[in-house]
DNA sequence: CATCAATACTTGTTAATACATGTTGTTCTT
DNA sequence: AAGAACAACATGTATTAACAAGTATTGATG
């Protein structure tokens, strides 16, 4: 196994070892070749396989125990860490089938609550998105989106059938979410939202409201969705490691939706 | 510097070094002494010590950089953990004083969506209790929580006015909390939130779900616990790395209920 | 005075080696 | 057949050694 220079190697070794693990090459509770038959493996000592298992080891891809050896992680699922994903993902992992109709797509003066959460001027364009989300045929959701017209006008009112404003601009202009500041509330269902989501009015709906940031805590947009109440449930389990009973604090396991069935 | 025996000394060193973090002896931001320094202190190898500071590295409580140093990280705020806080705990956060009255205190036979909830058999005797919960004395949420008879018998009525079930069941009867699985959803108010909330009846509530388990998956209780939604938003942060630009997956930062201001 | 080179410090990488300790299966004994 | 002892192999701990590479200061040079 040929190692490249410049690149520290059990960087290269803990590199190699995480991409045969996310690829299946090493599967789940799967035993990993010893440190000795790694050592030999890229002909470098043990001291550095042992660096780059302490890697993986650290981020609870892989556990060890002594005198049997190291073994992949089975709860691939977080490693303390939640995963940003936006409808159609969510919709897929529930397994079911997303689509979307824009209902609005048109560019705005900032109001002053806007304005303030874009950290633009008021009276700025911005260009407001209003969507209604479906899951199977059946309206789950409703959100409007706020871009600054900077970032907006990357958009095409037809892209947004298919793909996410997530999608978008992550892939095709590279501007990266890197921070998301979600908050969650409810509320009563107004005169349109209770007819996009056929509804009767004043039905409590669950509202996320979200500020996505790009590079340099700059907000790329805002949006509010309001989820229909009986069809999806926020989901989120804390779990306190057994060693460290002193703290309160947990590394959060999961937040995710819950899309409840037709009952 | 003395090391115990038994014990490995880069365990010690490193929780040692933690402590002393911990206790303000090194402050943020603070330069640690080099590991050269380190080494000789503990009259041990440099590689005990970088073995040390790899731990606290990857813990994120301290960072190094070649060439300078090593340094205590600010940001201790979170590690990718969050607070699993009870109600009492976030009004002081918040700076409002915490009351609360005791509705209901009773014995009730356990119906099936709840004897699912907590692992017991439909029928079995669960305690309930339902309280009003009060920041600045304005009624903010009310609450319903079920505890098995196991753990509702060494509740007391008189208790639950200052301190909350978390707290007896973790300080005083050594019952701790591992685990909580939280739901999150909007309902309307029913005539008698409404009532005990000082609110008009369909008014939207934010509604937060929980199961609270000890140690082996073990239900403590279920609690149902509706917010006002014009006092309290759930707010939460997730950051992805500058570094790991690949995946979408980001550690949660904080995840707190804000209380708005009476406007 | 500004610039560059030397140097003294820091952490980073890696090897070779030794022994400790936990696990498992084999083999010898009873 | 059951149990004890042992060997083989796994990871854990720890040392000594050397060199690489990044940072900051110092001092000589133009």
């Amino acid at each position: 196994m040929m190692l490249k220079e410049g690149i520290p190697r059990h960087t290269q070794i803990s590199e190699w070892l995480r991409d045969q693990i996310e690829t299946g090459k090493f599967k789940a509770e799967e035993k990993l070749p010893s440190e000795n038959e790694l050592a030999k493996k890229f002909d470098v000592s043990r001291v550095t396989i042992r660096r780059a298992l302490q890697s993986l080891e650290s981020e609870e891809i892989i556990y060890r125990c002594q005198g049997l050896g190291s073994f992949v992680s089975d709860d691939r699922t977080s490693h303390n860490l939640i995963q940003l994903t936006d409808f159609n993902e969510d919709m897929k992992k529930a397994g079911l089938d997303a689509t979307s109709d824009v209902r609005r797509f048109v560019s705005v003066d900032a109001p002053a609550w806007l304005a303030k959460r874009l950290r633009i001027e008021e009276g700025n364009k911005v260009v407001q998105i209003d969507r209604v989300r479906y899951g199977n045929g059946e309206p789950i959701a409703f959100d409007s989106t706020w871009l600054p017209i900077l970032y907006g006008q990357l958009l095409n009112k037809n892209d947004l059938s298919d793909a996410t404003i997530f999608d978008i601009l992550e892939n095709q202009y590279e501007i990266p979410v890197v921070k998301g500041c979600y908050r969650m509330s409810a509320e009563s269902a107004d005169a349109e939202l209770a007819k996009e989501l056929n509804i009767t009015e004043n039905t409590p709906l669950f509202l996320i409201d979200r500020i996505s940031y790009t590079i340099g805590e700059k907000p790329i947009y805002y949006q509010k969705r309001y989820y229909r109440n009986d069809k999806v449930i926020y989901e989120m389990t804390l779990e306190r490691s057994a060693e460290d009973k002193s703290s309160s604090e947990m590394p959060l396991k999961e937040f995710v939706p819950i899309f409840k069935s037709n009952k």
